[in-house]
Formats: structure tokens, C-alpha cells, sequence
DNA sequence: CGATGACTTGACACCAATCAACTGAGGTGG
DNA sequence: CCACCTCAGTTGATTGGTGTCAAGTCATCG
């Protein structure tokens, strides 16, 4: 594991509110953080592979990460982003399923598995909120399948579009929004399940027809709502 | 919601050791027993739709359902499949997200939603075990992601196969193994994103090349570990 | 300034979607 | 009991989309 490892400072945490601890009372929370380090990683870097001891689990106060396999082609698959204020870890178990790497700089709040369970297992209100969250990244994780599963290279990346802009702005999706990519084409290309070409070509050929408009390769402006 | 409803007999259940209430004390139990009630459903029976309020949660005792929205294309693409001792619910939620229909006659046990969240939150042990059911939910939410992602119709049902494999025989796939299949072919190929016709050229394209062997439409005998 | 890497574009082959016809099993009704 | 219907599954012919290989552009960095 990289990137350098502080001492909490959860009074001036970005995710504050919004993360699991929030359900905690402030003694409770203190308990946790006694067991917990804040750690930065940069863009690109692993946090754990696919197979890894499941050591930790961990809040993220800031960035997004990948999560991904390699598949029976030999081929990275992604089956997941984890973005702010999401917990990530595989509680109950030994090792964990899949990779974790840095798509931004990300700055997280890291605790080891087994103590954060021990405090688990005595803070019910704790342990439900992991739950519900869970049951919120299994959902998440059905919109990837629906999604992945379209048959079309364009319906992908626009389902793929609508999904990050549902998850950036609150509320119902606007005209003219900005979107931001965290991700390059070829991590695009491997959650979609197609290849860097055909994505870069559906880039153009949606920007061609007015859906979008590209800002650079980073980022895109959707231009209208419906995508028939 | 259709179907015949008992009380519960959780003295002869045929999975009370491998359901999630296997953790509870026989008084526990009891409490839990008192807000279910036994279920049947027949195969092509639908328990609950996309969208529908979210009532009742449920342990399957007998038989596999399939978990399925409608896309964006319209068509049904199925994003999950339970099996017997699995739970099947959306918590801490008022609406549902996937619709739930029978693959195979099936025997459920039912408890409405609020009543069992009341039971769960003062039973810690309850909720850890919905928790490491809904986390291995969301690792085989993951691993069909990278299975329906994969780019060839042949490798998708190669590891669907292999998939279905695993979860018929406990330890590891045999050779000469029988699966049998669950689902049929339009449900398989909504489940893989490919067409109906494309499953059936795939079928008779590993039979020809040895890797299995057709028993009827509903099963399969792999005759290879390895599928290059 | 050249090198590197990410992205785009082009040409082509191939695989999968589509439309259509055929087979076989199960069910119904005469 | 058999004719007929229906539906699931298979197979065929054709088209279009996507993968593949290759080259080209652009920005960043040493």
C-alpha cells in the first residue's frame, strides 16, 4: 500500500455528514478514529488487489476509485466506482474480490477490518447504516449490469453518461451540464465491456448528431435529455 | 401477489440451517416466525415489480427466482438470480428496484418489511448475517458485471455455465458434471445481453467442439475444464 | 526538441443482430 | 386418437456493428 498515513482529524472532515460515521455520537466516533488513519493515494495508484487478505475497509472523504478484475480474457474489467462519502471494504471475510485502484487523488480514512468490526458489533446504528449502504452499492451494482448488458456500443456510453451525471449533480439531471470523466477511455472501455476505438468512435458520432459536446477529453457538456 | 400462504413450520424448513435465521436462538426464531408466513409460487409467477412499494422481504426455501428490469431498449434484461437459502429484500427503502419473478416453482418464507427491520434492530447477530448476505449479493452482483462484459457470446456462456456449475455443486466443477438449467433461453440470453439465436448458435458451437453435451433444453453435461 | 502516452481516425474482417423458416414438444378440441 | 395450434428452440441467409490492426494527431514531459 502507498501514500502517506495521518492521524484522524474528523472535525474538519469534508464527508462529515454524509459518510457512515455520521450516525455515530461524537464518543463513538472518537472510538473509531482511535483505530483509524487518514491516508492520501494519487491517481493511479493500487490500494489492494484482487486475492489481497481483506486487512481493511475504509471511508472516502475525497477522489473516486476503480474497482476491478481481470478477466478469463486476460482483459481489465471494471465492476465498480466508489466515490466520495462511500465505504469500500469486505467486512466477514478474508480476502477481498477485487481491486481497488485510484481513478483521482483520493484522500481516505482507512481502518483495519477486524477492529472496525469489533466496533461494529456493539454500535447497531453502525452496522445497519454499512448495511444500507451496502444495499445501495448492490443496487448501484444492477444499474452496471442493466447497463453493460445493452447490446448497442452507443446505449452503453450514453446509459454510462447519464449514470455519472446522475451521480454529480443532486437532483435531476440539467441541459447543458458539464460532466467531468473521471475516468481515461480505456477504463471507460473496460466497464462498458467494448474497446477504446469503439468508444472513441461513439464519442464522435454522439457529438456529431448534437447529444453532446466534448470539453476537451476530460469532460463533456450534454446537450440534450432524450436519446432515442 | 399470487400464490398460497401457511404459517411457518421452521421445525422441517429445508434450509433453517443455512438461512440467514440459522442464527438465531430457537426464541428468536419463534418472534420471527410470528410475523412470516409460508408462500408458494409457481414458475412464471411474479413476486414483486420494478417500482412496487417495498412490503416484504423473504428467505427462498425452494426453487430460484429471477431478478429483472425493463432497459432502456425495452426489453427485460435480468440483472440477478436467487436461490434457495438466499434472502430477497430491499431494506431501509420504500420502493423496490428490480422486478421478482419464478424461474421453477417456488417456496418462500415471508415477513413484511417493517416488522422484520423492528425484529433485526434489536437482534445484532440478525443484522450481521443480513450484512454478510447482502456483501456475497453484491461480490456475485460484481462477478456477473465481469461476466456480461466479457465481448464474445461464447465466453459469456462459457461463464455461465461454469457459473451455474459452481453454484449446483458445493467444492469444485467436476467433469461429466449435470447442470441443469433454471432458466430458458430468452431469460439467459436477457441475462448475457445477446440474442436467443446467438445463445442457440453458441450451444450447438460448444457441443460440436466437444465442451458440452446437451441433455434436452434444460440441461447440460461440461465435458472439459478448460476453455480456451 | 524528441519521446512518450492518450486519444482519434481509417480500413477491413468477423461476429452477432435481424428477419425468416423450420423442428419438435405440449396442449386443446374435434 | 388424431389434427391442429402454440410456443420454445434451432437453423439459415443477410446485414450491420464492433473488434482488430494500423496509422495519425495531440498534449505532456524530460
Amino acid at each position: 500500500m502507498a501514500g502517506a498515513a495521518d492521524r484522524l482529524g474528523c472535525a474538519d472532515c469534508a464527508v462529515r455528514d454524509r459518510a457512515v460515521c455520521a450516525v455515530l455520537s461524537m464518543q463513538e466516533r472518537d472510538e473509531l478514529a482511535a483505530i483509524g488513519q487518514q491516508r492520501t493515494l494519487r491517481a493511479g495508484e493500487t490500494l489492494f488487489e484482487a486475492g489481497d487478505e481483506s486487512i481493511a475497509c475504509l471511508t472516502v472523504i475525497e477522489g473516486m476509485l476503480k474497482l476491478s478484475r481481470i478477466d478469463a480474457e486476460g482483459t481489465e474489467r471494471l465492476v465498480g466506482l466508489v466515490s466520495a462519502s462511500d465505504f469500500l471494504g469486505r467486512l466477514f471475510a478474508t480476502e477481498v474480490d477485487v481491486s481497488a485502484s485510484a481513478l483521482t487523488d483520493c484522500q481516505l480514512c482507512v481502518f483495519p477490518r477486524m477492529g472496525f468490526e469489533r466496533i461494529m458489533s456493539d454500535r447497531p446504528l453502525l452496522t445497519q447504516q454499512i448495511l444500507a449502504r451496502t444495499m445501495a452499492s448492490l443496487s448501484a451494482s444492477r444499474d452496471l449490469v442493466e447497463l453493460i448488458g445493452r447490446r448497442s456500443a452507443r446505449g452503453k456510453l450514453v446509459g454510462f453518461l447519464l449514470m455519472l451525471a446522475e451521480g454529480q449533480c443532486e437532483g435531476s439531471v440539467a441541459e447543458n451540464m458539464v460532466i467531468d470523466l473521471p475516468l481515461g477511455r480505456a477504463d471507460m472501455a473496460g466497464l462498458l465491456g467494448i474497446t477504446v476505438e469503439t468508444l472513441s468512435r461513439q464519442f464522435t458520432a454522439l457529438e456529431n448528431d448534437g447529444w453532446i459536446e466534448r470539453r476537451g477529453t476530460g469532460a463533456v457538456v450534454i446537450k440534450s435529455r432524450d436519446h432515442a
